[in-house]
DNA sequence: ACATAATGTAAAAGATTATTAACATGATGC
DNA sequence: GCATCATGTTAATAATCTTTTACATTATGT
C-alpha cells in the first residue's frame, strides 16, 4: 500500500487523551470517521486546515503531530 | 473574493529572503507559479505537504508562516 | 449466544487543490 | 520605443482529499 509522505501520531494522541475514539475525534473536528482512518493509516495526508484543527483538539503544536519525511 | 481560512506571510518571507521571486520559490518547492500566487492571495490553502516544503525553504516552523483563523 | 462498540476495507461521487496555457499590467533598463 | 522581468487574471483540466454508503472483524458485556 502506498503511504503518504507525512507521518503522524494521532493514534497515540487519541489514546493518551482518555482513549478518544476515531468517531469522537471526527466529530470534534467536523469530518467523517473515514477521514480519520485514512489519515491515521497514512493513506493520504490531511489538508493544512484539517491538520490545524487536529492540533487544536489535542492542544499541541502542529509539528508535534505531523512530521514531513520526504524520503518515503 | 472568497478567502481561505488560513493566513500566511509567504510574501513577507520572500522579500526578506533576498527578494526571492514567486518563480524561484515555485521552482524551489516543485510547484508552478500559479500555486504560489493562489496561496499568497489566499485563494486556497496549500496541502500540508506543500506547507512543510515552504517552511523548509525559509527554514522557519510551519506555524510561523501559516496561521489558522477559523472565524474568517 | 447475542448485542453493542470500535476499528477496518472498499468503491463511487463530491469538493478542494494544483497544473497548464494564454494573455495583461507595471516597472526597469537599453 | 522596445525588450525583459515580476506579478496578476482567467479558465479548463488533472490530481488529491473528503464524504457517503455498505459491509466485515474483533473485543466487551450481559
Amino acid at each position: 500500500m502506498e503511504l503518504c509522505s507525512i507521518q503522524n501520531n494521532m493514534r497515540k494522541l487519541r489514546f493518551n487523551h482518555d482513549e478518544m475514539t476515531q468517531q469522537e475525534l471526527a466529530k470534534n473536528i467536523g469530518v467523517t470517521r473515514q477521514t480519520i482512518i485514512a489519515i491515521e493509516s497514512r493513506k493520504y495526508s490531511p489538508t493544512l486546515e484539517l491538520a490545524f484543527k487536529i492540533a487544536g483538539v489535542f492542544q499541541v503544536p502542529l509539528e508535534e503531530i505531523f512530521q514531513y519525511k520526504p524520503e518515503n
